[in-house]
DNA sequence: CAAGTTTTTGACCGGATGGTCAATAACGTA
DNA sequence: TACGTTATTGACCATCCGGTCAAAAACTTG
């Protein structure tokens, strides 16, 4: 018997993202949330408690769907677990090098929060072990096949992955550009190797 | 025969970045500011102009105070190339898993930014080709050294060098401890060997 | 069609924010 | 010691912010 609501919780949630994504939490304005998803400042108190809690949602919205793309890339596949890994990196330098100015709300929690106890950090952390979890298990999968040493630290390595994927995204934020970031890349995968890797074929060559 | 100023710019300066690395650019507020500088809002308008060119002037000295730390750390020296860049590497990965909850102006600029013509881009850009300009230094001598393969591309290697100290950065942030960071820091090496190096023995041994 | 529940709407609010102004103080110089 | 110049001080301001309130609207069910 309640009146229905007019919107979907989700697509609203969605372009609060983007607004997040593009001015970040305190510089994003009630005013800009309300313009991107067309709900009344009351009714967006009413349905998720203010801007705080709705960056909050947005945040594991993106977590969600960081992890669910990594998973999906790093997962069973035809292709062999480290080819998996290097894919995914490619994929990656690619799309941080796109010319469209947003940051990860990941990143974006990471240095807004306020503080270790801030739900901001809390989550993110917990996002990113989430996402080694992930790099772990392929490269765990690697080790049984033989394509990494037997004594490799799949759990240091697994981090590492994380921690270069937030260093292109940061470089890709301040311009480097396509060529440069597909490089780093593949630099970044010569860990696993020991020895430099084939280069990749359907991206330019390096170049400093 | 004018009066002089009170206080000494580079200080103030010092005493901005200190709250802009806590607060961020958009949420510390001119108050802030006034109490953490002690100056009055008007001389601190007199001297800078405003919270944004105030932390440009801070952005400046943490490109100049980074460029310096680098700089010192992988230039003339009495251990190789190579082993300048671990040293380094080893040394941020304890400053970065410190518990006080600083962020890099850089970073923060890089984050904070409001688009690629934005000062706070450009500097920072310019402070990361720096940067990877040192490194690329130290690589080209480690080369020479033959301490790297004739063929490796010091310049997309000295860019990786950057992108994981920012990703390090951000892991430290997001409260990954020490002894993980270590391990990231050894295993980011580990592209510089092709073999896996001698763990280092001042260091606790990695863990997942 | 009336009751009941919840959303929506739009006006409203206290407070904080970045920034400004005008008066005063402090200093070097003549 | 008086002057000119600049720094300092503290009050002041318009605006915007996140958040709230109360009334009207919309829908389902009985």
């Amino acid at each position: 018997m309640p009146r229905p609501r007019k919107f979907v919780e989700s697509d609203v949630v969605s372009s609060a993202s983007e607004v997040f994504a593009v001015h970040g939490l305190a510089a994003a304005t009630l005013d800009d949330l309300v313009r991107a998803t067309g709900l009344g400042k009351q009714s967006l108190y009413n349905a998720f408690g203010g801007k705080r809690e709705l960056f909050l949602r947005a945040l594991s919205e993106d977590r969600e769907e960081a992890t669910r793309a990594v998973s999906e890339a790093l997962g069973h596949d035809e292709a062999l677990p480290l080819e998996r890994i290097r894919g995914h990196l490619l994929r990656m330098a690619i799309e941080f090098s796109s010319s469209d100015r947003r940051v990860s709300l990941t990143t974006r929690a990471l240095v807004e929060s306020t503080g270790e106890e801030d739900p901001l950090s809390t989550t993110t952390k917990a996002g990113i072990e989430q996402l080694a979890g992930i790099y772990a298990q392929c490269l765990e999968h690697a080790r049984e096949h033989g394509d990494l040493p037997e004594d490799a630290n799949v759990q240091s390595l697994a981090v590492y992955f994380v921690a270069v994927t937030r260093g292109m995204e940061l470089l890709g934020r301040a311009g480097v550009g396509r060529g440069v970031l597909t490089a780093v890349a593949l630099d970044a995968l010569r860990v696993l190797h020991g020895q430099r890797m084939e280069e990749a074929d359907d991206f330019p060559p390096t170049r400093g």
